[in-house]
DNA sequence: ACGGTCTGTCGAAGCGCTTCGACGGACTAT
DNA sequence: ATAGTCCGTCGAAGCGCTTCGACAGACCGT
């Protein structure tokens, strides 16, 4: 391996010099700076990762805890967390993978360590154990998703309030009166996965405002479990015309089941997806739906943690704006019989 | 942060029987051991990661590749990638993400500063360009993928050439002369990616060797795309009663539009897919399907990895042997008229 | 009782880098 | 001309750990 104090002899200057030209931390005449540059280039030197960050306590190094379950938003969690990569490397930063597995050993692990500069933090619990110990460590870190107590924290997330809100404002304006829900599988309610629930409590308080009737099921992904909750659905509300789907793996079977049942989308009911653009365009039919902006969301948590980590940050909650994009799957009501 | 000689300052021993009780490289008497393990646990001490790896040019950390593109396969990268980081942290690793955007020069960057201690790259093309710096360096490597050289690489991958002669054989056990093979897009064969191009290598030699008639066409995920292809499919080859299909984005739209023609599935015709599981059970035919075993291929890269990491390893391709699955949407071939 | 062998512990020398203070020289202001 | 400034560079200390050689003391066989 190619070290400091080799490129410093083959310039000709001292090794912090070299180490001036690489940080820009103090001003260097342009010649040696580009002669410094020369040699490191001729030698194919790399700054070893260890000295670098012992010596200056910093490692360049964001963490990134993604959930270990894959029982739900597998491709969000996959987008944001290339998102994330890749807007890191842009700024200089790796990010180093932990699963949920260690829980809050983990973060204990590598806030002790030195591993990481800071971290990220996904699939956030409305009241997560691993909260208290990041409040309590100076370590910078931001939430993907919003847990119900936020103060001392950053947080970014799509406002998951406004989009059910958003999904019933769509389906009344075109006369839908009775909506049913799609939810994601029980667990995660039960784990209270904060986006499920702060979703439901938009869809709940638009719909009390706007006098709609709301029904509400949990539902498992795949046909079986879509074919025993779209039976019971119509069973306790046989007037609902307005579907809103939280839950990607339940999009299709629903579709497929209403056609079989023979009620036309979006003549007899209309559906408005919560789900990913390509989900929403690749389905049967092409569904209104809101996104969930997984890109963007690994982009600014990372952009909010680098501007902590360069003193610039404040603990804010960032809440991005839902956007309901009209297909083929939404249409007014139909004349009540 | 507490540093070891604070630890072994309050356990009232030296620095350095302190580092031998943490890696136990030398033997220590079970009164110090039980003290400064004591000493450890109260004080909270996590060594710290930057001056283990400049003291021992160790890190501990196990680089991962995933390719940036997100066309294909996205829950098998998550459940790889979340496989390989559990098993990492069970041997004391931790996982370094890195994104395809780089290419070639993470490799570089990451084995010249020494950042990783080894790598694992995904999404591996049969002609790829970081081969040739992978078997220049000594620092090891495991391939999850098949190269066409794999001379001195240690791969490990679903033998997908079998996978492919299984998916023929179960067709041709049925009775089907006629199959339709539908692959993934078409840019996944252009970038010459290993598994597509072994698979179709499989079922084209076995269906030779079986004298079957094999049509191969490759297809973009959603609805449109496939209502294409299976069009061309019927035009060419009209008594086509098997489908084999190599993209979970196609499963269900060749489903929803071979039901929407009236031909029943497994009675007119038989669907095999190449599949996660999960998408097999949760189709709306039950899939007969041949699954990739995600977790068992992120584990034993790992575990190649680390075998060559203690010096044990071999330069070894490791192909897992594909099992199918029978379930609802295979059967007899129908009975030509 | 004596050298020889273990066992358990310690001290010290780095690992490769960052960073602080120092310092010569060129420049500005008086 | 002289003191004060700034610029570019260097030397040295030290980040927290691992690891090698050394060395007391316990234990063995003879």
């Amino acid at each position: 391996m190619v070290t400091l104090a080799e490129v410093a002899q083959h310039a000709g200057v001292s090794a912090s010099t070299v180490s001036y030209v690489l940080s820009g931390k103090r001003s260097i005449s342009t010649t040696t700076r580009l002669r410094v540059e020369e040699s490191i280039r001729e030698l194919g030197y790399h700054p070893n990762a260890g000295a670098r960050a012992l010596a200056s306590s910093r490692s360049n190094i964001i963490a990134l805890m993604i959930p270990l379950r894959t029982d739900m938003y597998v491709p969000v969690m996959m987008e944001i967390a290339i998102a994330v990569a890749t807007t890191a490397r842009t700024h200089g930063y790796d990010i180093l993978l932990l699963t949920g597995e260690e829980g809050p050993d983990a973060v204990r692990r590598v806030t002790g360590s030195g591993l990481a500069d800071a971290m990220i933090l996904m699939d956030v619990e409305l009241d997560d154990e691993r909260l208290p110990l990041l409040r309590g460590t100076d370590q910078p870190s931001v939430l993907i998703g919003l847990p119900s107590d936020t103060t001392g924290l950053t947080c970014v997330d799509l406002d998951f309030r406004a989009t059910g809100a958003l999904c019933v404002e769509h389906l009344a304006k075109l006369g839908h009166r009775d909506i049913a829900v799609i939810g994601e599988a029980p667990a995660v309610y039960e784990r209270h996965t904060g986006f499920a629930e702060r979703t439901l409590d938009g869809l709940r308080s638009r719909a009390r405002e706007l006098e709609l009737r709301l029904l509400h099921r949990p539902c498992e992904g795949g046909y079986d479990a879509m074919a025993a909750t779209l039976a019971r659905v119509f069973d306790e509300r046989p007037d609902t015309t307005g579907f809103v789907v939280q839950n990607e793996s339940a999009v299709e079977p629903l579709l497929a089941l209403l056609r079989q049942q023979g009620r036309a989308v979006p003549e007899d009911v209309s559906v408005v997806a919560v789900c990913p653009e390509q989900v929403a365009v690749q389905a049967s039919v092409r569904l209104t739906s809101v996104a969930v902006p997984a890109q963007e969301m690994g982009r600014r948590a990372v952009e909010q943690l680098i501007a902590k980590l360069d003193g610039q940050g404040s603990d804010e909650v960032v809440l991005l704006a839902p956007e309901l994009t009209v297909r083929a799957s939404s249409g007014p009501a139909p004349v009540r019989s």
